[in-house]
DNA sequence: TAGAATAAGTGTCAAATCGACACTAAAGGG
DNA sequence: CCCTTTAGTGTCGATTTGACACTTATTCTA
C-alpha cells in the first residue's frame, strides 16, 4: 500500500484519542494586584465552578493551537491580548472525570482597560486577584495551572520586562516596578531596576508625563508594541 | 441533568478530536559532538523517513503523558533516560497529512553507553550528529522540533549543568566543559566555568581519576543522580 | 632518566556589574 | 514659601566576571 492509498482509506475514528483542550491563564495588573481572568463553567463536568478560559479545538475553524487560544480569549475579553505564550501541556487520566484528557496551557497578559467594558457586560467572567484565589475551588486542575503561570511570569520578571504587557499601553517606570515587585514578592531597588530597563532598551519615552501627587512621571511604551501582538512558543530558555 | 447522569451518558466519540502524539528529542554527547536519536518510520505517513522517537498515547497503559514518553523511549533505547523535560506542544492542520495533529514534545538526555547495546541491536534506530542533520529529510516537522530542543538545551548550558546528563555517570570537568562549548558554539573560559560549577555545588568528587595524556582529571558525578531519574515539566523560567 | 609535551587545575588582577543609599528635581497643598 | 510627595540621578564599596599566566601531575621520547 502506498501513501496515497493509505491516506484515502485512513479513518480518523479508527482508535481512541484523549480529549484535547486549550486553557489560558490571562493576567492583568489592577489596583496594586495581579489578577487572573476566570470564567464560570456553564457545562458539566464541574458545572458552575470557576475555571480558566479555554475549550476544545475547532477542527474546522482553527488552523493551529494558537488560533484556538486566541479565539477563546477573544470570546471572553472581546480583544486579542498583546502577549500570549505557551506554558505547558498537562495530560493524564485523572484531571477530567470523563477520562483521559490533555490541555495545552498558555499564559497571556493584557491591560485591564482593554477589556473592561466587554467583561463588565457579562456576568460569567471576572478578574480574581491571586490573593483571594486559594479560597476558590476551581474546576479541574486549574488552580495548579494558575500557579504554574504565576511562577513562569515571576521568572520573566527577573530578566525581562514582559510583565509590562499587563499594563496599559503607556505606563510609568514606577508602575512597571510595582508589577515586578508584586510578582517577585519583594521590593526592588529603584536604581538597579531603572538601570536594567535602560540597558534592555525596550521602552520608548512617549514625551508625555503623568502627574498625580509629587513630581510628574515620564510615560513609556514598549518599543515592540507597534500595534501587533506578540506570540511566543515556549521554545526559549 | 446532574453531573452523574451527564457522565453516564457521555460519549467520548461524540465529537472529533485531533490526533495526539508525543515526540522526544533525545540527545547524547559522543566523539565531540551532540547527537540525536532518530527512528526509521515503519508506517505511513512519511514511511521510511527518519523521525523522532514517539507515538500515540495508549489510553489503557499510560496514566499520563510522561508515561507515554517514557514507554516510547524505553522501547527504542532499552532504558529510561535520566533527564526528561517537556519542550513544547505543536498543533495544526498541516504538519500531518492525515489532518489536525498535535504533538507534545520532550527533550531528554542520556549517556550513549547506557543504550549502546540496545541500539546497536536494531537497525531502525541511529544516533545522528547535529551537523549532519540538515542533510536528512526528516518526517513531519521533526527537523524544527530538534532545532527547538537544541535551542532549549543551549539555554540550559548558560545557567545550569543539565547537559551533564548527556555524559556517562562519571565524567571530568573538561568533558562537561566541552559539551557546553559545543552547545554554545564558542569556547568557554576554563576558570569561569569551574567557578560556576563549584558555586552551584551540584557535583560530587568521586575520588577517582581518569588519565589519558597529561595530568589525570578528577571524575565527578551529579549529586542529584542518586539512582532515580529527573523529570521536569517546563514550568520553570 | 631527564626533559618535552600535554592536559588539569589554580592565582591574580583589572573591568564590569550590582546593591545600597543619599541626594536632587518637580510638582501640589497648606 | 516651605512642606510633602513622588520621580529620577550620583556615587561608592562590594561582588562577580573575564582574561591570562602560572603551577601540577602524568606520559612520551630522546
Amino acid at each position: 500500500m502506498n501513501e496515497e492509498e493509505y491516506l484515502r482509506t485512513y479513518d480518523p475514528k479508527g482508535f481512541e484519542s484523549p480529549l484535547l483542550s486549550v486553557d489560558a491563564v490571562l493576567f492583568t495588573y489592577h489596583e496594586g494586584q495581579l489578577k487572573v481572568l476566570l470564567v464560570e463553567r456553564s457545562n458539566h463536568p464541574d458545572k458552575a465552578k470557576w475555571g480558566l478560559p479555554g475549550g476544545f479545538v475547532d477542527l474546522g475553524a482553527d488552523t493551529c493551537l494558537e488560533d484556538t487560544v486566541i479565539r477563546k480569549l477573544k470570546e471572553k475579553t472581546g480583544v486579542i491580548p498583546p502577549y500570549i505564550e505557551q506554558l505547558s501541556t498537562i495530560g493524564n487520566n485523572q484531571r477530567d472525570k470523563r477520562g483521559w484528557s490533555v490541555t495545552v496551557c498558555y499564559t497571556a497578559l493584557i491591560a485591564r482597560q482593554e477589556c473592561e467594558t466587554h467583561i463588565d457586560s457579562v456576568s460569567d467572567t471576572q478578574w480574581v486577584s491571586l490573593e483571594q484565589l486559594p479560597s476558590l475551588d476551581l474546576a479541574f486542575d486549574h488552580a495548579s495551572i494558575v500557579q504554574a503561570g504565576r511562577e513562569r511570569l515571576k521568572q520573566k520578571a527577573l530578566y525581562s520586562i514582559i510583565p509590562a504587557y499587563s499594563l496599559p499601553e503607556r505606563f510609568t517606570l514606577s508602575d512597571l516596578q510595582h508589577v515586578h515587585e508584586v510578582l517577585l514578592g519583594k521590593p526592588i531597588q529603584k536604581k538597579s531596576f531603572r538601570r536594567r530597563i535602560e540597558q534592555a532598551d525596550l521602552l520608548v519615552d512617549t514625551g508625555e508625563k503623568r502627574s498625580e501627587t509629587g513630581r510628574p512621571a515620564t510615560l513609556y511604551k514598549l518599543k515592540s508594541l507597534a500595534g501587533q501582538h506578540t506570540f511566543i512558543r515556549n521554545l526559549e530558555l
